[in-house]
DNA sequence: CTGAAAGCGCTTACAG
DNA sequence: CTGAAAGCGCTTACAG
């Protein structure tokens, strides 16, 4: 563990000031050839690469973005991160995640760690916007929020007047519905999620929405919460299945979701989509390798990564009033429905 | 974005040095009771965190870990890196995450960008491991452990001093051939990896011993190198399935392989363990949830966390020289694999 | 184009 | 138990 090579020991040997040294490697200001090429010798002779942190405390920018998440095992999630964390490499900016287990506890701490790493944005994905009990949290986040920009990404906190930059997934579920009224279905359970959160009220928006247009009534036993989890889903497919009549399709909060949807029918001896049509959100790159192959909508989620870093740069540089960036979403048609009569 | 209030702003509020409050806050050195409850309500009022870079750069120590995989798309890693990430911050550390997407060139810039940003040690779990011209590379990583810590996770890199926590690779890959011969199965194949990673190697010196050791001939035609990815696995099956003498049972790499070679047995309308046995490794946790079940060896990701962060901090502070700790894998017996006559 | 100096927000010997 | 001061490694007005 040898002692780290400074700024000083460059200018030193380079025989020149440790501004002219800074304002080399910045780029920001012209330094003469001759310095150049001196100062790039010996920055190279010793590997020398400036110290981030310092700069981060002189700059008040430490180049680094905090990414609240509710569950980084889930692919929709992961997918997102990377793209994010690729996008913004490009631009200097490295990424610390806080992974909340939807715990509204462990999100405050993130918060807390990020505002004291000195992160320079808040990209929100989660967490809190999966819960219920928001409200009571609101200042919080409105706190944060003045310190530093955050941006919502498929989400939002009612009360919060913040940037979201999200996938159309009212267009996204309308377009499921679609798909399964051409199908010949009428009756569509909907398992997964949790009232009071964007992602779910969206889609039951949508949901009970489409069956009105079609003259269909809502059966509220074939609308199960069952959150996010795959591990919580199964329960929520047996109550499904246990029911008296049941539906020809099930839409599922996402693919995760779906997953565990034709495992447990399957448990049951149903086939899908013979028995039963099961359709998902996300199209994590699972869906595609399930069997069957499962339909879904897919986000963007490069153009998602890159408007939310974007955006969040020009937030950090020119205040920017809130915004909202809206994608659009693609139906995936695969193996999991069938056209019934 | 209003002015973030420093420990000036309590020190004089509270009508005392900083040097006072740092040490109230660090709690290493006793401060007298009245001050204490003072310092402590002016933090409380303002809601004061202590800026971390600024500490960082005061102490030299960023509370930041970086770990280098090569693909968290892949659960493995996901539910690595969340195990590493969940028990570090519970010891105060914060996580970088280098995806490297197994691209040698993008590695060492996270490489330049951990030591930069000041890191106190780096998880190595990938990337170059996976990658057969290590030897070219061997000095580049080298100059990063004189630097700063490292520790290898499940794998390490020949020329390289340094301490490692793994798994039983090879017992569990004994399990696996034990299995399968219990089962009846002499023909096997493997599927997956590349010569030169460990991960690859071990598996493989595994499946050559156990055949060898069962008077079984090798067939090389059973065996295809066709890395780590889901989509590159495609290519690999249908390879090994042209063949005009096929294995009754294959083993693969990973899970997300045996997933692969699931689906596309599927597709050619081989059933899944009825006519073809598969075994995959690391007990990602979808294995459990597809169709058929996929028979696995788990590895135990919260102790691998929890032994490299613990050994990490040890490395870190009491510069230990380096150790090698192994944990035992089990093997999880599920519905892909039948017995054969 | 360049350097001396102040400042970013902390910690920690040192002296009392 | 406490404070003044130096230092961590940078950046950036300011003056030339």
């Amino acid at each position: 563990m040898k002692k780290d090579i400074t700024i000083y020991d460059i200018a030193k040997e380079a025989n020149v000031s440790i501004a002219t040294v800074s304002r080399y490697i910045s780029g920001k200001s012209n330094v003469k050839e001759e310095k150049k090429a001196k100062i790039q010798s010996i920055i190279e002779k010793y590997h020398y690469k400036p110290n981030k942190i310092a700069q981060g405390l002189s700059t008040k920018y430490s180049k680094t973005f905090g990414l609240i998440l509710p569950d980084i095992m889930n692919p929709f999630f992961t997918k997102l991160f990377t793209e994010i964390e690729k996008y913004a490499f490009t631009k200097g900016y490295s990424i610390f995640v806080g992974n909340t287990f939807e715990q509204t506890e462990l999100e405050r701490y993130y918060l807390d760690n990020f505002i004291e790493r000195m992160i320079d944005g808040i990209f929100y994905m989660g967490g809190l916007l999966y819960n219920t009990k928001i409200d009571i949290d609101n200042h919080e986040i409105q706190r944060k929020k003045n310190i530093k920009p955050l941006i919502f990404i498929n989400g939002y906190l009612k009360g919060i007047n913040c940037s979201v930059v999200r996938s159309d997934e009212m267009g996204g579920m309308n377009q499921i519905m679609d798909y399964l009224f051409q199908l010949g279905h009428k009756e569509i359970g909907f398992i997964g999620g949790f009232k009071g959160a964007i992602a779910f009220d969206v889609k039951m928006k949508s949901y009970r929405e489409k069956l009105i247009s079609q003259k269909i009534d809502v059966n509220e036993n074939w609308i199960i919460e069952s959150g996010y989890d795959i591990t919580k889903a199964k329960k929520a497919v047996d109550k499904l299945f246990s029911q008296k009549k049941m539906p020809t399709a099930i839409f599922c909060i996402n693919d995760l979701i779906a997953i565990s949807v034709i495992k447990e029918a399957n448990n049951l001896g149903l086939r899908v989509p013979e028995d039963l049509s099961v359709v998902g959100f996300d199209n994590i790159f699972l869906s595609g390798n399930y069997i069957p192959s499962i339909t879904t909508v897919s986000h963007n989620y490069q153009e998602l990564a890159k408007n939310a870093v974007d955006l969040m740069l020009t937030c950090i540089h020119n205040k920017e009033n809130s915004r909202s960036i809206v994608l659009k979403t693609q139906l995936i048609e695969r193996n999991s429905c069938k056209k019934i009569s």
